[in-house]
DNA sequence: CATGAATGAGTCTTCATTCAT
DNA sequence: GATGAATGAAGACTCATTCAT
């Protein structure tokens, strides 16, 4: 998953209906072996017939299964980002309460909303380049969110991107934590309001009057 | 040899030293390897090499490669929750703020202390077996937190155990962001600074008085 | 339509006149991709794409890649073979040094003209089947040859095939050594001069008068 | 084939018997697969198991299925070279007959002693470098015999390099086409007086006095 | 008829594991 | 016990061929 090399941009793109949706069986049979077999049997064998064709069709949509991984790891960080992007963009002036409590909304409706997904692509950001994708996306929210923290009302951040970041990781955490089973009885039910607790908390901590 | 008096016999035998010796090189290479290789490329073969052996060695200690990952992981991970334990220890009646800040301490110390071993299980953590490791140290560092939790001075949580898993997630998230490169830069000169404040508004802002 | 003239059909209709070009721009386009990559990855679909045409389509001419690769021999061991009958013909009475100084000319025209076909086609040659036709394009330049030679003025030959083969084996050794690139330097400039010598030295050697 | 990159060196030396052994039956097998079988067919798996071991075996002495194919072309002409060495060693001083008698007897001795392996590097040749291995070959024998030219009694040759050259190729073409099955009938059991005939005229040819 | 997406058998290659020395 | 050569199942990837559009 070496980022943006030429050796991991998809081969074709689905002009056609068909095209289109073996694509997208691709992207969600992926998701699937990830999750039921882990990384390292997420084989191209496995995730065609998952998809119901065949590897021949797998390489003529991406030079490489490492490709593959990557193109399904970026979709989602897009998702991702773009719904924090609406988000922030909703919020700018607002007040830190505010802010805290719609980002954490948005961060849990994408990330719970199938989060056979989002547990999947753990296992990839760390192999091959994927690292470099979470960066690109982990620097794309946290601009977005700074530049949201930058219009509170009535407050100033000394370095609105560290706290931006200190934020983001802190929820990535957790849900990473709920996600992969790590988290104790009882701590699902409750993670919306105490997300919202941690980060308000600390968003007040910081902000200078 | 039934002469042998017992001052001359070593406490441990040599055969028992010698595979002491022969674990710990293993472990060491593993997660050298795992650093500089990856988890896909970190083969028996060059953990055997590296470690100065051969596999037919490695195999006679470990059944098969799992094994031996497995055991590298759990070795780290009882060394970080003995830290957190003899922190937590030492803290009983304590207040909050001094709470975060040795539990932030503690945990920076013994992570940062040897960022490669602390990266490459991240990779292990993933993969067979590896998510069930990382459950009970998680479970047993959010049993010793809460616990401490418990005997703040002149404080109550309502559920501690959901307080301390929220703690500990928040900082592993963050700490987890610096080591594996996801951060902003200067991220990581604040990191402890940061995971204070994060933590104990947090732990302030949970406590009924 | 019943009433179109004799005049304004086509000799050849529309679709055998298109159905040649596209088989010959599949000779070309092998004899290209042959030369540019070389056997192993002289692939249909390479082929067809240089051709200007689709997979599809070339298997509408021909059965198989195995059919097609020998089509291409083919035509180029025909045209060779026709130029040395034609020169072979010409040559009926003449002497042993004029039969081997045009044989020579003859030959070295056919195949330095096209040297990328040549080249390439040695590739063919050696694989399935390829050596049958190799065989009979030999057969009949040697007949031809032996015919020329039982002809010459004043002289007798013991076994004119043999000695045909003799002297056409040695032109293609010479020929394929440059071609192939393992002649040493000044070679090539060298060689009709040096065929001619060598050719005509073994006729005279041979030839009983 | 890529001549003597390092992909294509051999992995290991056979230090101990049963190595020296599996590498010799891993030529020997190389060499009937490429005969029985052609080039394309000749797969690591065909000749592990013509070898009597296992694919495993096979990349264990040699880095991929090119590095191979290599070695067995190398030694064949390493063997072919060397005979040619010690027989022009010996022709030092000798004269024109002499020479052409003792070179074609030497050469034929070699090449039609193994007639499989002689055969089957001619499929090899024209892949992945085969060339650049031939040419070296080549040129070391072109060498060793115009050394040999030289020194004919009572003679001089204008360009001793061009001559060796065309004699070689043209001793190569008839042979090849004996090897290869070209020949008509009869041909085969009068190489020798042939060539013989044919590289003596020449040589007669040439030289200057 | 032309097209090119889909197929899947078959390549090369790796690597966990065994076992004779 | 230690060694490392041998094994072969399994993975990534290719490509001749087919067939629905």
């Amino acid at each position: 998953m070496a980022a943006a090399s030429a050796e991991l941009t998809p081969r074709k793109s689905p002009l056609q209906a068909r095209a289109r949706a073996t694509k997208e069986a691709l992207h969600v049979a992926t998701i699937q072996v990830l999750t039921r077999e882990g990384l390292i049997d997420c084989t191209t064998t496995r995730i065609a017939k998952r998809a119901g064709t065949s590897v021949g069709t797998l390489y003529q949509y991406y030079p490489n299964r490492d490709a593959l991984l990557a193109a399904v790891l970026e979709e989602h960080l897009g998702k991702l980002a773009e719904a924090i992007e609406r988000t922030c963009a909703r919020l700018h002036g607002a007040n830190l309460s505010e802010m805290a409590t719609a980002l954490i909304a948005t961060f849990l409706e994408v990330k719970l909303g199938n989060p056979d997904a989002s547990n999947a692509l753990y296992a990839i950001a760390g192999e091959r380049g994927g690292a470099e994708l979470v960066l690109r996306g982990n620097n794309r929210m946290v601009a977005t969110m700074s530049a949201m923290l930058a219009t509170a009302s009535d407050t100033r951040f000394a370095d609105p991107a560290i706290t931006a970041a200190v934020a983001l990781s802190s929820i990535v955490g957790c849900v990473r934590a709920v996600l992969e089973g790590y988290a104790p009885p009882g701590f699902d039910h409750q993670l919306e309001r105490q997300l919202v607790s941690l980060v308000s908390a600390y968003f007040e901590n910081e902000a200078e009057r």
